[in-house]
DNA sequence: GCAAAAGTGTTACAATTACACCCATGT
DNA sequence: ACATGGGTGTAATTGTAACACTTTTGC
């Protein structure tokens, strides 16, 4: 019996589409399929850092947000061995999102969640549990941010969310909703995207969401 | 490196307390300390199976719910070898409650989780996790029904709410907002209890429940 | 008849929803 | 001047929270 490590990377953009990073398999089993980077945990090493130490060699990328998913541990799961795996979610902001590279056993690739290719293994049951996990995340816990620059559009927020869940939002009342909580920063600088008018930038503090989370608040949507 | 499985099993009653099963380890390390039921997955062996046939060698009893809980992989948490545990989170009908049976390796007990001993492992860590899970997780799914008899007065889901959220519930609200919901069926069954006005019992209907469910309803208190 | 638990409605307040026009810029 | 995206307020509705007395039984 071994013990592996997947990580279900999310990156967002450009425009409005959530992306994960794919990995295609050089070898066999599944020679040529795409797969979600990961590999075997080693005998002294924790499972976090065997996250971190796998997308680094595969895809070079560093994250933003971790946090274990679910385990996967069906007998049959992997046509060779049995092979148990405690699979992880992980966002990243957009500055991570062009630097990865490929290495020579794989090679790493960004996906929309809209068109995903065939996976191996029992990858799609993985990928389908963080995207509904994240989709209803975001509803609970302000992770969003984590996939947005560190100031941003009040806009970028906004399409976001719409396009996790894949329905409109009124503007008004989503805008009002989120400054109301009180976690974000609006900055004295204004950005402009070719035409229309310039957005405010804003920054969500970190701080101020700790202190609110202690005191009872619950950041809800 | 080995996989274990751990359950946290959680009892309810008699009287409005919840508790934990624990088992008390005969042999080193930790002799003698209280611990959480689970032991090694067999090669051959899925997850959920692992932990219901551990929970039968070692306590006899029967789960009526059961998800995974959490993963935990420190390499330092057992101070033999490498143990990677993933724990599981189940609850039992009253009935199953009495039934916990030692066997010639453990003795098997409830623990109120008010007052609970010192652990074995990170067994605390574990414990705390799923009581966390527990707590949260009766706002927003059903579960607490598992926790009562098929048929049960309302006192009863009131004592359950009002002891795991650990504070005051309005009655009236809460019955109106349960009920609301409409997954509860009123017997014409009538229980009496000591001094008191005879109550009447209900049932939780699952099959009604999956229903609303499916048609976008989302149970929340 | 008194103690103990079950049952029941109304009103004030808070939160959510629905909805449409003006503003600042680029071309 | 027109197209593009940014920014803003109010009213109706809905949901939540607060609150106290009557009923049925055992003793």
């Amino acid at each position: 019996m071994k013990l592996a490590v997947d990580a279900v990377v999310f990156g967002y953009g450009p425009s409005p589409k959530v992306s994960v990073l794919l990995v295609k398999r050089k070898y066999d089993p599944f020679k040529n399929h795409w797969a979600i980077p990961g590999g075997f945990v080693e005998e002294e090493e924790g499972l976090e850092e065997a996250v971190y130490r796998e997308l680094e060699e595969e895809t070079g990328i560093k994250l933003n947000y971790l946090e274990q998913l679910y385990s996967f541990g069906n007998p049959k799961r992997d046509p060779r061995e049995r092979i148990v795996s405690i699979a992880y979610f992980g966002l990243v902001r957009p500055d991570a999102y062009n630097v990865v590279a490929a290495t020579d056993a794989k090679e790493a690739e960004w996906h929309s969640i809209d068109h995903l290719p065939e996976l191996a293994f029992d990858h799609d049951t993985i990928l389908e549990t963080a995207i509904r996990r994240l989709r209803s995340k975001i509803t609970y816990e302000p992770i969003g941010f984590e996939l947005l620059d560190e100031t941003f559009p009040f806009s970028d927020l906004e399409n976001l969310y719409t396009s996790l869940l894949g329905r409109e939002i009124d503007r008004r009342n989503f805008r009002k909703k989120i400054l109301s909580l009180g976690m974000l920063d609006e900055l004295e600088i204004k950005v402009k995207k070719g035409a229309g008018r310039p957005a405010n930038l804003f920054q969500f503090n970190k701080e101020r969401y700790f202190q609110l989370k202690n005191d009872g608040f619950v950041f809800e949507l």
